[in-house]
DNA sequence: TGAATATTGTTATATCATATCATTGCCCCA
DNA sequence: TGGGGCAATGATATGATATAACAATATTCA
């Protein structure tokens, strides 16, 4: 785990990512798939920080390194990587974040600062519990849910 | 109001139509902005159905009876039934869905079936409370936020 | 009426995502 | 151990969503 959860306050990033591709590694071998240079390298560049990046943004940047990179081969790393639950895509951003709970059972839920762009990701069992109510009542059965709050993080209201 | 708040119940749909139609009116006359015929024909295109629906569906449709129509007459006019609170934006589908609860104070919260693609909109306090509990709880100040709910609507669950 | 503003028309282009088929690489076991 | 099968990547094209920028027209209101 990462030595702080909240991207908000001042931490080592470079363990954030070192830490987040080391646990990729191990899901990836316990679920028996292939963490392959590629998708690898995606997930680090993902991992650069805690704001949500664009496909063409990771493709650009993979494409320093990697002539042969089209959007293809982002989107194929993509879907590998959301697949494995070793990232989240912001529906509202059209753009792509770690996963900040690699491994447990969940679906997401983001703190995303307007002024910043940092995304938190946080998992609180009383909102998913609310939604499962909320939507028995209805009839309805959950399969997934997405949740994306705006608003202002902690160091962006002091300026 | 209509009828019914659940578009998963069968229901008189044209009375959907003239209710959301005729709401909107109101609105924008209280607002002091104007319904002109384009964004009042978007309005009643999007609520000709409880399923969210593309921009460029809906542009197709206007277009029958509106030559000029291109992507910006669609988007222009989204933008404005949004600014007023008649439609939302689903972002996990890049769609648009007729607001169930005009006039109140609200963002959106949605139960959107895979397998009739309906979208029902909910309204419960107690998910934004637990919401701002969250946030608050880590210095976060919200601004607005996006609930999409993925699953089978009770209609579709007996198929 | 005429100036200011809002709305719509028009063209072009930016941005996000996938389909399809060819090629290469990896794995496994006969 | 080599070759069959499958997974991954390369390569080209195109589909789908959204906006920029400027011109023309319509509406409002002093």
């Amino acid at each position: 785990m990462p030595l702080t959860d909240s991207p908000a306050q001042p931490h080592d990033h470079s363990l954030c990512i070192d830490d987040a591709l080391a646990q990729a590694r191990l899901i990836c071998e316990r679920r028996n798939v292939r963490l392959t240079p590629i998708r690898e390298q995606v997930l680090g560049l993902i991992w650069q920080n805690h704001k949500p990046v664009g496909a063409y943004d990771l493709l650009e940047q993979l494409a320093t390194t990697h002539q042969a990179a089209k959007p293809p081969t982002i989107y194929r790393a993509l879907d590998f990587l959301q697949e494995n639950g070793l990232i989240h895509k912001i529906e509202s951003q059209n753009a792509f974040l770690g996963c900040a709970h690699v491994g447990g059972q969940h679906h997401g839920q983001f703190l995303i600062c307007t002024a910043c762009g940092t995304a938190q990701e946080i998992d609180e069992k009383v909102v998913s519990s609310a939604l499962k109510n909320a939507s028995q009542a209805r009839g309805f059965q959950i399969h997934s849910f997405v949740i994306e709050i705006k608003g202002l993080c902690a160091a962006c209201q002091d300026i």
